[in-house]
DNA sequence: TTTACTTAGTTGCATAAACAACTATATGCC
DNA sequence: GGCATATAGTTGTTTATGCAACTAAGTAAA
């Protein structure tokens, strides 16, 4: 067996995500302190939408490993926030691109320096080069099993 | 700023905590597989239990990092499938001590071989200097936020 | 001992997740 | 063209989460 030596006692934290539960948590209420009214779970695909917007509903389940429907619900609820709007493809009717509205576009800048400082707060005290290595171990792990 | 140098953009998939949802996502599918008929979040509670029989949902809600009403429904869940009972503390009747039943206790063997088979799945390739350092990472990021 | 405060647990509500079953559209092969 | 298959998205159901508001029981101080 390859992976025999750890000490798996220690390491089901990891299976529970402990860590990134606390991460989004402290996300979600940072951003309820800067008055952005919208879920980690929107703040996720909004986040993608910023960096490529007009992403279809199955990029957006490739982007943030969620499932269609789960998309779906989040397009549905971001669509009633008046933050993205479904537009079908001419070209593939299949397909609903989604696009940021203006409000959607504003809401950027502000939401993102939230996400920076809760980053900021979850990585004081850790050196930078083992944070490359969790990421680097996080990427395997999400390859492995993905 | 301490944190200021690692690149945001790489690391938000801490936040949306990727890798983990794989985990728990693959070993939902490796109990369905050993007909193991129960979920996640169940088998997170079932662990501490398995470790230390007759905590208070206090107790687990520390232990699995939940908040009170979600160890409330676990709970109820948990004692519908017959896996383990409440019993209220005679020193202090507030508390409800949770304990497994024989069913609960004869699910451990198993259950636990499923859960360490699932990390070695997950961690195929992942030398473990790595998986140290990875774990002392999530260490502290949960101590600085939680 | 009465009042205030704290702690343990529950309930209500909105959001989100996983999985299965479904509709609609596109593609590929005969 | 017509049929099988694949892909994109939606809907239904059960479980879980987070937050706020609540009840019950213990603690401590006037």
């Amino acid at each position: 067996m390859p992976n025999n030596q750890f000490k798996k006692g220690e390491l089901y934290s990891f299976m529970t995500g402990k860590a990134s539960t606390a991460i989004a948590r402290r996300l979600q209420k940072n951003l309820k302190q800067h008055n952005i009214e919208i879920t980690v779970e929107q703040w996720s695909v909004l986040y993608h939408l910023w960096k490529n917007d007009g992403l279809s509903q199955q990029d957006l389940c490739n982007a943030t490993f969620r499932d269609k429907p789960s998309i779906t619900r989040l397009v549905d609820n971001l669509e009633k926030l008046k933050l993205v709007k479904r537009v079908a493809s001419k070209s593939d009717r299949r397909i609903n691109q989604v696009f940021l509205t203006e409000y959607g576009k504003q809401l950027e800048d502000e939401t993102m320096n939230v996400a920076n400082t809760t980053l900021n707060e979850a990585l004081i005290g850790v050196p930078s080069e083992k944070i490359d290595i969790c990421k680097e171990v996080l990427q395997i792990v999400y390859d492995n099993l993905k």
